[in-house]
This record gives C-alpha cells, sequence and structure tokens, in this order.
DNA sequence: AAGCCTGCCAACCGCGGAGCG
DNA sequence: ACGCTCCGCGGTTGGCAGGCT
C-alpha cells in the first residue's frame, strides 16, 4: 500500500516511512515544534525533505488525526460541503476535526467520484420489481433512467443526458399506467437536474425508488448520498404526491433548462 | 492455485500565494 | 515593484491487499 524506501539523486530518502523516521518526526517537533519545514529534517536527524516530513506530521502523525471509516455524519457533511465547495479538501477539512484534507480527497475519489466512472448500461432503461396486484397498492421499484456514457459523444451535453433521461421518465409513465410510478421517476430526475448544476450525478441514475400507495422512497446505495439528496429534493418541493411530473415540466419550461 | 483486476490510501509533485528583504 | 523562499493545496501516482475469474 505504500510506495518503497527509496534515495533520490540528492541523497533524500522517499516513499514509506520507518517507525524509526516517525519517532524521531514526532519527538522532534513535541519538543521545538515546526518552526521551519526545510530545515526541520537536518536537525531532526531524518534524510527527508521537508515537504515530506510536513506532510508525514499533517496526515499521520499530527495528534488527533483520526483513522478508519467516514461516519455517516462525516459523509454527509463532505458530500454537502464539496456541493457548497467544490475541491476545496482543506476547507472542508477544516468542518472535519480530525479528517485532514488529504484523506477526504482520498474519500471523494474513491467513494464518490469512482461512481461516476462507473460504465452503465447500453441504452436508457427502466425496470420494475413486481408486476402484479393492483397498481396503488402494489410494491414497485423503479431504476432511474441508465445512460450509457459510450453513447455520448464527447461533445454530449449533460442537457443531452437530461434529455435522455426525461424520454426513459416519459417511457415509464406510459407503460407504467401508474401515477404513482411515473411520479416518482420524474421527481428524482427533477432532483438530479437540480442539484447538480452540471447534471453528472451518476449516483441518482443508479438510485432505487420504490413505491407504495401513495407514498414512494428513494435510495441509492450509499446511505449518506442518498439522504442528503432527498432532503435537497424535498426543500425544492420536488418530492410532491401531487402530479410532480407536471411540475417537472413545469421546472423545464420555467428555466428554459433544454427547451 | 494462479493470474488479473479493482479499491484504497500513503506519498509525491507541481503550482500558486503569502511573506519578506 | 521585484525576486526569492517557504508553505500549503490539489492533482496524481504507485503499490499493497483482497476480491474475482
Amino acid at each position: 500500500m505504500v510506495r518503497p524506501p527509496s534515495i533520490d539523486s540528492s541523497g533524500m530518502k522517499k516513499g514509506a516511512w520507518s517507525e524509526d523516521e516517525d519517532e524521531k518526526l514526532r519527538a522532534y517537533i513535541h519538543r521545538y515544534g515546526h518552526w521551519n519545514w526545510r530545515l526541520l529534517p537536518k536537525y531532526a536527524g531524518l534524510k527527508r525533505c521537508g515537504k515530506s516530513c510536513r506532510l508525514r506530521w499533517v496526515n499521520y502523525l499530527k495528534p488527533g488525526v483520526k483513522r478508519g471509516d467516514f461516519s455517516k455524519e462525516e459523509k454527509e457533511i463532505v458530500v454537502k460541503l464539496h456541493a457548497e465547495l467544490g475541491n476545496k479538501w482543506s476547507a472542508i477539512a477544516e468542518q472535519l476535526p480530525g479528517r485532514t484534507d488529504n484523506e477526504i480527497k482520498n474519500f471523494w475519489h474513491t467513494r464518490i467520484e469512482r461512481r461516476r466512472k462507473k460504465s452503465p448500461a447500453a441504452k436508457p432503461t427502466i425496470s420494475k420489481a413486481n408486476s402484479l396486484s393492483t397498481p396503488q397498492n402494489q410494491q414497485q421499484s423503479l431504476s432511474l433512467p441508465i445512460l450509457d456514457d459510450a453513447s455520448l459523444s464527447p461533445n454530449s451535453s449533460h442537457q443531452d443526458e437530461l434529455e435522455l433521461m426525461l424520454s426513459a421518465v416519459l417511457e415509464a409513465h406510459d407503460s407504467a399506467q401508474n401515477e404513482c410510478f411515473a411520479a416518482a421517476a420524474a421527481a428524482a430526475a427533477a432532483a438530479a437536474a437540480f442539484n447538480e448544476e452540471e447534471f453528472d450525478y451518476p449516483e441518482l441514475r443508479s438510485s432505487e425508488l420504490s413505491c407504495s400507495g401513495s407514498s414512494y422512497s428513494w435510495t441509492v446505495d450509499d446511505d449518506a448520498t442518498s439522504s442528503y439528496y432527498v432532503a435537497q429534493a424535498e426543500e425544492e418541493g420536488l418530492l410532491l404526491s401531487y402530479d410532480p411530473l407536471l411540475r417537472f415540466f413545469d421546472y423545464q419550461n420555467e428555466t428554459g433548462l433544454f427547451w
């Protein structure tokens, strides 16, 4: 998991830190502080560059640095702050005591961002889990339209994506003959449009909507992300039982998003 | 069992900004 | 105003571990 130790041309050690090096750095900083990162390694007896020492201290040795999985609350904060601040990892880290910018950045790229790169199915699809029983009482689930990145040209806009999603939503409406079912799909699609300016949030594409009677629930494979977007959608008044499909169309007209 | 693939994360690198002479 | 040094930030890389085929 770590880079093997090596010596560069200037005699500086690179790669994974040994316990001995950690102890030297920790002991030095405890005693003298880090008054000058560039000179510190010389006085601390380390064959490392100042940058490497600083990174090791800040991300690993500094007291209070948290290790391990992010809690649900922490995930929610990361998702929310990233939506507000973008890739300002240090700013996000300030709101998460014990978490470093590097850790948050890694968390984002591995847990959140990677879903953007998953290759979905070949064309927009809608699936229903259960076609038995009466529409109003049955339990149904819906996969949001899955858009194939490869089916969009390199110049495809998010608008193209949204249009594809909308066409699939309409298909669902036609085939389901179930207002709630289609409404849920429309609400989710609209929420997706609302929640991501650039509309590139595949978590939403692969989310699951389940519908029972007049209510429905919406989940994605990450609780924190799910609850955040549901909360956002509720704030926007999208998750209404009364024909959110129409509200979705109204929104399109009002904003001229793609008409 | 072995090779391949993917996820994860520590660490490196380059750049830009702040501070100082 | 300018140049230099240092620090911090964000992007990227490298390689281990574990899962998959």
